[in-house]
DNA sequence: AGATCCATGTAAACCGTTACATGATTAT
DNA sequence: ATAATCATGTAACGGTTTACATGGATCT
């Protein structure tokens, strides 16, 4: 049987909350999970057959448009004590890939000029995206900050949160790192 | 002929700097790089052997020890300029993969002793990161603080100086998010 | 004597991206 | 009329991991 991988319990996350069609699954994918994990359609797919596969998600076929019935996945009670299970074991040691340092790794090489240009376009790419989880953290501070970690809202929070934190700390950093670029 | 990938430009780096065999570019993949990057020897092996078709790294062999000899890559004045430019061009929107906040993400289902566990440990791993990262910053300012963006060594301190401001603003977010967990 | 380091490679399996393919409904 | 949205799938290719395979030199 399928060794169940990190997709896998990025997807049954999101049919732990509530049913979904892949569709929906690859939108979610993009929106509030992009910000730190992420996939195509034709990977989730595949990957939604094979947890059907391993008993812990089913699907009830409706109607939909198009030439393929439309098919509405949940996770099942094993799914569920699987994915609970999962959250809270030990992590692998990370494998990161981040372009950016690579590319200022190797930056000495590179001319001055264009080289503020690209963090410059960084820079505005992590304020708007600073502004973006700003306005959600408002949203929900303005509705009473959660407290309980066993919900739902809780987690969301939590996790915008890191975003702030990460997005405000690369700021400075770029914001520096351009400073010893000018001219 | 081969689109070279991001790993390519990873290797052509480390081969810019100094030659290297296989071997030792797989040991740099794992300690300065590997905090940006990562790949196995396997990877590396076939990656080489792509830089030098492509014309942008060479090597000349050497009676190495075991039944294969040893080969001494170098980076050629193409793959220099080729990597120069690469280095400043318009950085590809990011798509992250961070297992720790979807552990998160996904803990509202989880045991909430086991998740505090779960966070310490990443939490000591962390520290101990960040005491890393405050050595080799300090080794560097004592020789004096690197200015030239245009010098190995400044830009060796840029990736310090970012990972010092990565691991802080973690450590801070964990620290709240266990505090979030007592009982 | 045994473990670790240096050193390179192949093969199979799996993961991930891109392109191709279809087609109804709804909004502009 | 045209475009966007909803909806699912396959095929080909390329990237990544894991296991297998070899063997000298050096350290404990």
């Amino acid at each position: 049987m399928w060794r169940v991988n990190t997709l896998g319990f990025a997807i049954l996350g999101l049919l732990a909350r509530r049913p979904l069609s892949g569709y929906r699954v690859a939108q979610l994918m993009r929106e509030p999970i992009g910000f730190f994990w992420n996939a195509g359609h034709a990977q989730i797919h595949g990957t939604l057959r094979k947890l059907v596969e391993a008993g812990w998600a089913e699907y009830r076929t409706e109607p939909g448009p198009g030439p393929h019935d439309k098919k509405l996945y949940s996770a099942t009670a094993a799914g569920r004590a699987a994915l609970a299970e999962w959250a809270a074991s030990p992590l692998p040691t990370p494998q990161p890939h981040d372009e950016l340092l690579l590319r200022v790794y190797n930056g000495w090489l590179a001319d001055p000029a264009a080289m503020r240009e690209m963090l410059t376009a960084e820079l505005e790419r992590r304020e708007a995206s600073l502004a973006h989880y700003l306005t959600v953290r408002a949203e929900f501070e303005a509705d009473g900050t959660p407290e309980d970690p066993t919900t739902q809202r809780f987690v969301d929070y939590a996790t915008v949160l890191n975003g702030i934190g990460s997005e405000r700390y690369v700021l400075d950093w770029l914001r520096w790192l351009i400073g010893t670029l000018r001219d």
